[in-house]
DNA sequence: AAGCCAGTTTACAATCATTCTAAACAAGCC
DNA sequence: GGCTTGTTTAGAATGATTGTAAACTGGCTT
């Protein structure tokens, strides 16, 4: 009783073809469990998206597969580490991780609680500064807090 | 009692006039309580720093004032509705609390857990997307993540 | 094919910042 | 002085995340 999901293409570019992802993960140094692939065939699939570990964990579970709940997290970490994942912070409530981990910013929404991204070149860092002492930049986080319209008139 | 009062309101001179922050808590629409100014005179005497919920409440008992765990989320999160304080997201662990409002962005050290302002218009945003439909923005935060130093050759 | 073992997963407890609750309290006003 | 309402309080509750120790498994070796 193997799955389907041979190699059938599905419908976007990317199809998560089980042996790519088994090499992704071997990439990074991880060892391609049931439970990392079930995780990289939902996230790594090309499409650009935001999830929680609880929203993961609901997938994980529609998609027939068990896995607990620390699990998930220390694959989300993992995979996170490994530049495949990239979390994104606007509370402190709980972490997002974004899928597409190219360089691009967020619009944050703090009453729907909702991320998107900003399309392309639309956010522009004329000037950087300098790393200080004994440090480099790693990353540059934008995140455009958006408050709900303004009273219309 | 000396008051070394004047039109400050950024680098030094350390003395926050008492009469002054219950003025500034009325503005805010805050009932000058002894709670409310012992946090003001800590935090909004015009010097620009970080700090935590736990931090601070080290620093109030330090001064001999006794306060609330819970009053000192409440107050924090008052101060930053009324714009006293801002909220600023790199951990979500905890919060941390920057009493310097202006526009301005941070660096962040995540091996050393250390937060601090980038200089000035060190950072320039040359181009800002537009906000989606019903919505506007409302403040942008860059950070910029730092790591440990490049490779000790 | 059998064995082995480090890396993984698991269930569950533990942590820990933050918020909730309802009861006691204090500020400002009559 | 007494009221009324906004505040503070202690302690419990919440909830995401991490720690723990035991069970398991990938994949290499024999």
């Amino acid at each position: 009783m193997q799955r389907n999901l041979s190699q059938n293409s599905d419908q976007k570019t990317a199809t998560p073809d089980a042996d790519d992802l088994t090499h992704r993960l071997r990439m990074a140094g991880l060892r391609p469990t049931r439970q990392r692939l079930a995780i990289a065939a939902l996230l790594l699939d090309g499409r650009h998206r935001h999830v929680t570990a609880d929203s993961l964990a609901e997938e994980i579970a529609e998609s027939g597969v068990r896995v607990a709940g620390a699990t998930i997290y220390n694959v989300l970490n993992q995979f996170t580490a490994a530049g495949l994942l990239r979390r994104v912070m606007v509370r402190n409530d709980y972490s997002l991780f974004d899928t597409n981990t190219a360089h691009h910013h967020h619009f944050y929404r703090p009453d729907t609680d909702q991320l998107t991204d900003i399309p392309g070149d639309d956010v522009v860092l004329s000037r950087l500064p300098a790393a200080p002492d004994g440090a480099e930049i790693a990353s540059v986080d934008v995140v455009v807090h958006l408050s709900p319209k303004p009273a219309p008139r």
